[in-house]
DNA sequence: ATCCATGCGCAACCATCGGTTGCGTACTGC
DNA sequence: GCAGTACGCAACCGATGGTTGCGCATGGAT
């Protein structure tokens, strides 16, 4: 059951700062440009950027409202992206664990 | 039980070509920079650069043998990696899901 | 013992990206 | 109508992912 993996997708969400805006327009359920700078380390132009890439990877959508762009999560897009990195951590778990288990065969045919 | 998230390991697992040589290695048990070359669409070097970055964050370690460099999955850091991936998906199913949750809350509500 | 091929590292170079500062512009509120 | 604010655009900068070109060392065939 594996997620075709989308790299605009995952790298989208592979920048930290990115991801902290994604957290933070989930737990205040939109906010703008100014609004994320002010909780982030960085301006609001690089937030702006930010919002521009995740804007067109779809993972958030924005709304004018007077002079504000009011920005939001596609729902979606993000189960999307969590999809994916659970399908990947998956894949590298069920390798990991194969390997284990060889590793063990091996050892136990070795001793006896 | 949030895994504190190490920006470095993540986004050397961010790069699309780093995944693909985590996988090929997983896959093949170990490589060279010229042997994952040959099955990337990149460079020899490319390759090389990555190995470094990887190396750095402890993802693979390198053995000399002769004139090769053997590179190889280190299995219990690309486990914590896998479990940051983890940590992030599930925070934000978690956030989605309220929000699910507070959404058809209301919409109950009003139809009432 | 030599010579060729191969595997690697180093350096220069380029485009893209994440970040900054500076500036112009348009909407809001008094 | 004017001050303030939220935004976009452009120029610039350092780091990064990629390339090509080179030199060096090791290993195998003659």
């Amino acid at each position: 059951m594996s997620v075709a993996v989308d790299d605009d997708l995952w790298s989208a969400v592979g920048d930290p700062t990115r991801r902290r805006m994604l957290d933070l327009l989930l737990a205040e359920g939109a906010g703008t440009a100014t609004t994320l700078s002010e909780q982030l380390p960085v301006t609001r132009q690089a937030v702006s950027k930010h919002l521009v890439v995740l804007d067109r990877v779809g993972l958030v959508h924005a709304a004018a409202a007077g002079r504000e762009r009011r920005y939001q999560v596609d729902e979606a897009q993000l189960a999307r992206a969590v999809a994916q990195l659970a399908d990947v951590g998956a894949t590298w778990d069920a390798r990991l664990r194969r390997i284990k288990r060889i590793a063990e065969a091996i050892e136990r045919s070795q001793e006896k």
